[in-house]
DNA sequence: CAGTGGTCTAGACCACGTT
DNA sequence: ACGTGGTCTAGACCACTGT
């Protein structure tokens, strides 16, 4: 095996570069600036920046304008149970300071997929949250919720701030978290979403999508959630319970 | 809300680009070239590739050596349940033809981080297992595989190569599984993984460890997949059983 | 063969951060 | 003021796909 290509010239400069940082560099070192790569690889600066563009993507360096280029710190990723219910509670048992941030609260018609999530007829209308969820001050996922707005009707904007949703639902509406289906896929990050979770548009994310039903299997919530992959990792068990 | 920004000459042309895909083509249509986009928008066509790269990886479009850039087709996802131990009994249920490709088996002194995950002493061998999962003929998976060889030193490559692992397991070692962990992150694909899942380098992927144990608690298994992410969805259940 | 996307060059100016 | 990465241009050649 190992068949080596006749790789492109910035495939090259990258493998060249790749090894240079694994070699002679640590985490958190600046790099050679692009300038001085043209002058010591002979190339052009537009090669040296496909080069520099694929480390980045890769995760191997990372660009910051006006300072330089540096070799990447690979960040402490969280490890989150799926299965455990609160945000809240578990970034504060793995000692990390819990934020919720509520950036929409409106009542809306839901579009045909919500709809069919929540199991709701045509006309129904939903309670639309938008939240933004942070540990020590970094953003980790940005939540979409769509609840049933018959059944949550008291459910105010104020209280939704201030308290977290499954502490409300058992205490004001008396409905309890019995299970919960979840579907996980990664994507690219559009910029909407680079943009809340602060980080370059086309870096990977989590996209989870889960539905909660109470005690009597009726559906109380139906949450998308977009999430920065290289903040945490979603941990799952199987089988024995 | 909503603050636009002055963006980049490249991005507004994305933009453009984007409106144009969406209100005048379908799926599979072939759009302008290169060339002709230059003549149309008066722009240099580096800033069209940097433009129709960033379409690209947000999964607009899909260019083609040769014959063009095409409005991508949507591709329908398989949705995996989690917990289901057996990869080619799951395709079969979902109407789908599995294949699974042995590419490596070899008895290797595993790294510190696989021995950890397998709970073995600093010289134990293990079985190693490359193996790339295919569905009607697509990767949908690379799967990087350790086993315990002391536990299974009867596992010949030929055995591997023509029936189910946990089959295996059952039959000749008596061993079933009990539950697993599985940990779950996103990732940008390697030029590696990308060239055997046959996927542009840069397509977001999936990385996933699972942990297996049987009866007794023990570790019979510890692999690593990449998974291709345009290609499946990962389910899982929480709470009720 | 013509047309397409892929790579590469040499040079220019802009925007940002530090000194 | 200076050096950095970010954007943009105009032009060239290569590699691949179809006719």
């Amino acid at each position: 095996m190992h068949i080596k290509e006749i790789d492109s010239l910035y495939a090259q400069l990258a493998e060249k570069l790749k090894t240079v940082i694994q070699t002679e560099l640590n985490p958190g070192d600046k790099m050679l600036s692009e300038r001085q790569i043209v002058a010591q690889f002979q190339v052009s600066r537009n090669t040296v920046r496909q080069a520099l563009s694929q480390l980045e993507t890769l995760g191997y360096v990372q660009r910051i304008h006006g300072k330089g280029t540096f070799v990447a710190q690979t960040a402490q990723q969280l490890t989150i149970l799926g299965e455990y219910y609160s945000f809240t509670e578990q970034m504060k048992a793995l000692g990390r300071k819990p934020k919720t941030q509520l950036l929409t609260y409106e009542i809306v018609n839901p579009s045909f997929d919500v709809l069919k999530a929540l199991q709701l007829p045509a006309n129904a209308a939903a309670i639309y949250l938008k939240r933004l969820r942070l540990a020590d001050g970094i953003p980790l996922m940005l939540e979409h919720t769509y609840l049933p707005a018959q059944k949550f009707s008291g459910l105010t904007a104020d209280k939704v701030a201030h308290r977290p949703l499954y502490e409300l639902f058992r205490t004001e509406f008396n409905e309890a978290f019995h299970f919960a289906d979840e579907s996980i896929s990664a994507t690219v990050l559009n910029e909407e979403d680079a943009t809340f979770l602060v980080v370059p548009t086309g870096s990977a994310g989590m996209h989870l999508k889960r539905t909660t039903y109470d005690q009597k299997n009726n559906i109380i919530e139906y949450t998308i959630s977009v999430a920065r992959s290289d903040q945490f990792i979603y941990k799952v068990r199987y089988g024995k319970r």
